[in-house]
DNA sequence: TTGACATGTGACCTTTTGGTCACCTATCGT
DNA sequence: ACGATAGGTGACCAAAAGGTCACATGTCAA
């Protein structure tokens, strides 16, 4: 399984993407933490941070028993430079789209 | 299930991301055209294209006995611009301000 | 030092997903 | 008209993913 793939397999579960807000909107929480914020088992969301950590969007860093978690959003840049942006073609394709759907209302 | 879950869904299977750099390489193509060009039968490619469909990144139009496949990158547009701008910081505030000022002009 | 707390592991189950196949319909070219 | 070609459907199967549980380890705090 390449980088790519874990990145857009870890991304694919709304769960996931969930976890990674709570941690874009305050890092360094613990799994307690998250679990009280997911209407799942710890185990659950043991293992989906597991998978988040694997496609290195997720890095931690132990503090005596407890575990923190920190969102890293380079795999995410990585994944949006190299593919994404090239179907997104955002400056001149936005305004085209947007400009044919302006002109489709009237 | 959402319209962004869709597209994180659709985006996560190799066969399908490579199926839209296909597309993305040359649009208007077939069901026997892409199939050619994967490792599976018909039937895979057809599954496939039917996640790929229903998460509205690839449009059709029959022509015949026919069926073309085209590339729609609006979702993934949209999927970038809400989610994933979040966490790359990218620069795009010049081209959301002008969606902004257009859209406020209707 | 002992009980509560934070996390970890492996087995287990269910649902979803990826893929194939038999069979079917529609359309083209001659 | 008719064979070849393009696409479609539903059943089916194996593998992977999502989730829970029993049990287990390490750490804090009084």
């Amino acid at each position: 399984m390449t980088d790519d793939d874990r990145v857009f397999k870890a991304l694919a579960d709304p769960t996931r993407r969930f976890l990674l807000d709570l941690l874009f909107a305050r890092e360094g929480q613990t799994l307690t933490e998250l679990e009280s914020a997911v209407a799942m088992t710890r185990y659950g969301v043991m293992k989906h941070l597991k998978v988040l950590e694997e496609a290195d969007l997720v890095v931690t860093r132990r503090s005596g028993r407890e575990k923190l978690h920190f969102l890293n959003a380079v795999p995410i840049r990585e994944v949006h430079d190299r593919w994404i942006d090239k179907y997104t073609e955002r400056h001149v394709a936005a305004l085209i789209d947007l400009k044919n759907e302006l002109e489709s209302e009237r």
